[in-house]
DNA sequence: AAGAAGGATCGTAGCGCTATTATAGCCGCA
DNA sequence: TGCGGCTATAATAGCGCTACGATCCTTCTT
């Protein structure tokens, strides 16, 4: 009886189905079936123009939208790109987010963003929870990264582009430039000025690492020098502020009092040294000579200009959506094409 | 036969399946039933700690990462949270974006962002992108928007926040302050300080009607004070940079001479007009006193300091959060507190 | 006229998970 | 001893869509 019963009392199971207008309802409305609602969708050429366009007024005066998690679960592939930066208030990811995201919307790829404040554990935890989307694509800053992280990477077979920074091995592919020799760069351009007494200013280089390794190119160029510099390196423990550049020039003043020349980690720390200069009457580029990075948005109109170094976040984002475009449709780019070196330039302004 | 026939030769339907490890692995493993793991993850007080024990055991041993897309689909309610931005570019919203993130990971929610670039159309194409993913609430900038993308959004009942602005009739729910009060406050202040010849300088006035609305809430103050000022508005089609400020500037001198005092519609814009003041020998703030708005990361290191008003980004970013939580643990704010306002605060620094 | 070839359309089995109901095991109390 | 009333676990039916074949029409050959 028991057998019996369980079937027959067996109520209607119902379920709390979102009421939402379904491909189902589009493919009745327009005397369809749903798979060719579904074809017109993905392929509008594959259907007759007559279905196509009793489709089209289906969709228009149900209001449907296509339900996108149910299509990535069938499709065994979301049509979502996962960006994990330090942090998007920096005006450098803030560009190259931005640019990315225009061009992968540009395909139909929507961007989920996290931000790990440089933190290599919460890295990793955003990396989980990115996985957990299945996504096209998982883009991460940096190289640096924890075992734990590039296992889970490494493991998911998901293509996974680190960007601004190369000269490493990536997880799989790369694009940005080498920080050392940004570093570098800044020096021999402080060097051929005739600067000797020279301090690289930084923030966070505990955990920014590729400041810091801005900041050691930096010192060994500056040492190697036919003539080499005498040189130090200048940290604030904070986030790379204008307010930060105010103290930082003051401590490099400190330990050498006849400093005439600086380069800066990031373009507010150096314009942060700029007004402390003005401040205390010394001038730039006459006294100190002043080398930034990042070419943000004041530097061309500060005064005096700063002299500055563009590392091109829209580059970069261009791209990264490139590679990861080029990999949804289906094109698998050559290992040298997986590390792309978007370099970096140095604009001479008036600080130097 | 036919009938028959095409029972018979029924291949096993081979699915491209994606090759992960399922939940189903891990229930396997740890000898219990799926139902069991689904429970544990969701709340693992409801299962007996040796099964919870056994179920740990056995997602560590094989990396199990739920997939949120499936999940998601069962349950009719992904923990995605759409966020559209005029442009993550502005240090503002990159502000409230971050803090939302930062809030919403806190509950295991997940950001998706997308930027309209102030264009309502795209607006409206992201908006319908973003409710294709069934998203737990989607989160707007601004009061303004096209008929459709609100049609959209209430039919989708989906929680809907519009940030960055009150004084209209939200959609749903509003966090952020009154832009003509902004306006107010800055012309009142000039007009505190005997300033009786100002101008309001903005940028992308014609699309970014918050900025717009900034200035009409000035030049209205100004005019219907005591000893009215007179006041002028001047527009920059580009986008709000510091070199638009020194454009900026020189085009209110143009338009009035003996100007003695401006507010800007952003600092960067401020910032461009105190150094085009300096580079022309204007000395602020006794010639010409300026107000910004934002107070950015510079405002209070810039020479002279900037008198600024601050719209807190960051509490925008908390209480949009905030809302958004509320509605996930099903708490329905009552009518009034749905409309919140940050409000803002003049700073006055050194430059009026 | 019969069949081949090709394009458009349809039917259906999952994708991996959650919500819901069903069931088994256990305790206490009459 | 037996029966409610628990709690912990299991079974099952979808969520809405896409991929894969299968099927149904045309049109073109010979």
């Amino acid at each position: 009886m028991d057998a019996r019963s369980s079937l027959q009392n067996r109520t209607p199971r119902k379920r709390r189905k979102m009421q939402r207008v379904t491909m189902m309802d589009v493919a009745k409305l327009a005397q369809v079936s749903p798979s060719t609602v579904s074809l017109y969708l993905r392929k509008p050429a594959a259907v007759s123009p007559a279905a196509g366009q009793e489709i089209a007024r289906a969709i228009s005066t149900l209001g449907y939208v296509p339900n996108l998690v149910a299509g990535g679960l069938a499709a065994a592939s979301s049509k979502v790109v996962s960006i994990i930066v330090p942090s998007i208030r920096n005006a450098f990811f803030a560009e190259t987010v931005s640019t990315l995201q225009s061009e992968l919307a540009a395909e139909g790829l929507q961007v989920i963003l996290g931000h790990s404040e440089y933190g290599e554990d919460q890295e990793e935890a955003l990396v989980r929870t990115a996985l957990a989307w299945a996504p096209a694509a998982v883009v991460l800053t940096g190289l640096s990264h924890n075992a734990e992280t590039r296992k889970l990477l490494r493991a998911s077979g998901v293509p996974v582009v680190e960007m601004w920074e190369i000269g490493g091995e990536p997880i799989d592919m790369a694009v940005g430039f080498s920080h050392p020799q940004v570093g570098a760069s800044a020096a021999r351009h402080l060097l051929s000025k005739g600067r000797r007494r020279v301090a690289f200013l930084g923030a966070r280089m505990q955990e920014d690492h590729r400041a810091a390794k801005r900041a050691s190119g930096f010192v060994e160029e500056a040492r190697r020098a036919a003539e080499p510099a005498s040189c130090e390196i200048v940290n604030h423990p904070g986030a790379a502020t204008v307010e930060a550049g105010s103290l930082l020039l003051n401590r490099a003043l400190q330990q050498i009092p006849d400093l005439d020349g600086i380069a800066c980690s990031n373009d507010l720390i150096a314009l942060g040294a700029l007004f402390e200069c003005q401040r205390q009457g010394i001038a730039v580029p006459d006294n100190i000579a002043v080398v930034g990075f990042g070419d943000l948005d004041f530097s061309a109109s500060c005064i005096p200009s700063l002299t500055t170094i563009r590392p091109s976040g829209d580059l970069i984002g261009k791209e990264v959506a490139r590679l990861i475009l080029a990999g949804i449709h289906g094109e698998q780019p050559p290992a040298a094409s997986r590390i792309i070196d978007t370099g970096h330039v140095l604009i001479e302004r008036r600080s130097t």
